[in-house]
DNA sequence: GTCTATACGCAGATAGAC
DNA sequence: GTCTATCTGCGTATAGAC
């Protein structure tokens, strides 16, 4: 029965989407995906061989989702400034939705390298940042803006996007905000994060 | 013998900083700990109970270790453009000496926030924000910043600074730059993330 | 206080019936 | 393709000898 591969298939992808970002690799367990996804563990390892390879299989997805629509944009022919306030609205909108990817990702970055760095070279980050290089070099002869390494805007960007969101559960207990409460300060940041990059920049 | 107890038991605290730094409070286990302290699992189980028991404390001194300069900074009476700089100096200082810092906070915080929570109020975070909101509202009445939140600020400024490390094992790969060289790179970003703040904040 | 031995459970993974 | 049963190993934690 194809069909009922398909369903089931998906049903562990899915909930083992769940677990890994909720617990990550280390913390999740394949009984627990397996509960989840209204299934077995013999299932899960039929499927997919080892928790590793289902592992691999999410976090590349997860990896992907987040930054193929960034890589989309910088590789448009948008302005530089039109670029960062793409980014960051898409950034937003991404964090708002998944607020569990970052911690996820930077988590396994951090811990399981390898996995990340033996897919990394697909997204072809060399290439991104010299798109950048070359559009930042072009305005700084035109003498709009100021000298900036691409990676430095980069990690500036990301960092003033992400970081809210990873210190989400202690702010919003510090702030005393619920989970809409929080996500409204995440979308008023856009202005203020734009702003803030693009005044630096400003000769 | 009580001088060997406290050796044994440091060298237990310290083997369990190092190894929950790396692998986080799943990934890593008490034999793991052990060895590392060159003693033996029920040796760590003697001292402190159980692996959750060890793991809030080496938590908690980390994460005190971490904001507590950052705290005394809040509350001395430097102006705001000095606890700025301040605290972008102290955050790099402690960050390029302890890299995982940062991903085992976060992550720590995401996972099992409760652990967090349950001391966070020794910090007295709100009492910290409202002090900046007051030299806030003092330098706006002079004319001389914008108005911002003390939240807003501090997420801006803790951003600007951590991000870099978390995405420290990614970057470095794709930049080829190493360790040393990463460090100056963080080192050379003190000034933008200082100038970048204040010029947004500069009416 | 320190070690060895061991209890006990659950992890991931496989075999084999249906 | 799906399930039950089972293997093997390692996890945390404890008991008891020295």
């Amino acid at each position: 029965m194809a069909e009922k591969d398909q369903n089931t298939e998906q049903a562990i992808l899915q909930a083992a989407r769940k677990v890994f970002n909720q617990k990550g690799l280390d913390g999740a367990t394949v009984q627990v995906i397996a509960d989840e996804a209204g299934t077995t563990k013999s299932m899960v390892n039929y499927y997919f061989r080892s928790k590793e390879k289902l592992f691999a299989a999410v976090f590349l997805s997860a990896f992907r989702h987040f930054f193929s629509g960034i890589a989309a944009f910088i590789q448009s022919d948008f302005s530089l400034k039109e670029k960062i306030e793409k980014i960051v609205e898409l950034d937003t909108q991404k964090l708002i939705e998944f607020p569990q990817l970052p911690v996820f990702i930077l988590n396994e970055i951090n811990r399981n390298g390898e996995i990340v760095f033996a897919h990394l070279q697909e997204l072809n980050p060399g290439n991104l940042f010299a798109i950048i290089d070359q559009q930042i070099d072009s305005e700084v002869k035109k003498g709009t803006i100021r000298k900036i390494k691409a990676y430095e805007l980069f990690m500036s960007i990301q960092g003033l996007t992400i970081f809210p969101i990873l210190c989400k559960p202690l702010m919003s207990k510090i702030l005393g905000a619920t989970e809409l409460e929080y996500d409204n300060i995440l979308l008023e940041r856009k202005k203020m994060i734009v702003e803030m990059i693009w005044k630096y920049l400003s000769v």
